[in-house]
DNA sequence: AACGGACTCAACCGCATATTG
DNA sequence: CCAATATGCGGTTGAGTCCGT
């Protein structure tokens, strides 16, 4: 049933439009629907997709007989439809896999969707733009300035793998470091990507990641400087890929690190610099 | 309870690229 | 090789919801 805000589009079919089993006459016109998909037309397109698998999205009007473009059927299916789609909040390890990988691909969605299980580029996109963009412009920063892509690798990121670290501490009762170095080491620390590949034992720089004092920005800075625009190195993914391996459910995906504290902090940092 | 601004996210749009005839 | 068509991608929009006043 249209609603009153269902805009339709109307188009001139034509045959190549529809494919070989067309059930349109050349030129007839088609009121093509917009707006929010129903049950029913989910029902039609699933059947269709099971019937005759992804792809061939213009024939679905003509086979399947739903109004819809094939692009808009393509987008309801893989955002939507699509077995093992994930809905919900972005867990802890989802955003810091996202920070990850944007950092090293930028605004490549699709790309990064690829390495988050169930999760659409869509889903990525809209988590960058209404949460990363907005704190970023709040704490007054480019999201794209190489000051803040260096924050959220060498600050941000660190943090996120300790609060799913102590999410995981919580639960599990058990301690899976994350630092694999052999030395005990009081403080939490982070890999630092550019002196990776000549490792040393001033690999690993002390960073308070709880936010109290020491920890600046300027006092990080130079650390920072021979490696911020390089990419990440196999033993920091391999890091975050163990954050994934101590995280066996998602149950703790609501939480939030974006809080007032958190940006206080960062703001901070910012400021120092 | 009513209002309005902020926020979220599903869906659309335009363009680029791939495929097909 | 070229044109037409299909598909994919990233940016943007706007309806619905939330939340503070």
């Amino acid at each position: 049933m249209d609603t009153d805000y269902t805009k339709s589009v109307h188009m001139m079919r034509t045959l190549s439009d529809c494919g070989s089993s067309a059930a349109y006459t050349n030129e007839e016109v088609v009121v093509m629907k917009k707006g929010p998909w129903t049950a029913e037309e989910d029902s039609v397109l699933i059947n269709y997709v099971n019937v005759h698998g992804e792809g061939h999205w213009n024939s679905i009007a003509g086979i399947a007989g739903l109004k819809r473009t094939g692009k808009s059927c393509r987008l309801r299916w893989l955002n939507y439809l699509r077995p093992n789609v994930r809905r919900g909040n972005i867990t802890l390890h989802e955003q810091l896999l996202i920070l990850d990988l944007h950092s090293r691909w930028g605004n490549r969605w699709s790309k990064i969707a690829e390495q988050l299980p169930g999760r659409t580029d869509n889903e990525i996109k809209n988590y960058w733009r209404t949460r990363v963009v907005k704190h970023a412009k709040q704490l007054k920063c480019d999201v794209n300035s190489k000051k803040f892509r260096d924050t959220m690798r060498f600050v941000w990121m660190p943090r996120l793998m300790e609060q799913i670290q102590a999410s995981n501490f919580g639960r599990q009762g058990q301690i899976t470091t994350l630092c694999n170095n052999t030395k005990a080491h009081t403080e939490p620390c982070v890999t630092m990507p550019s002196m990776l590949s000549v490792p040393t034992s001033s690999d690993r720089v002390p960073i308070n990641l709880m936010g109290g004092g020491g920890s600046s920005w300027s006092s990080l800075s130079d650390s920072f400087e021979k490696g911020s625009t390089s990419t990440l190195c196999t033993s920091q993914k391999r890091e975050y890929s163990e954050v994934q391996e101590v995280e066996p459910c998602n149950d703790f995906g609501g939480v939030d690190m974006w809080t007032d504290e958190n940006i206080c902090f960062l703001q901070q940092l910012l400021a120092d610099d």
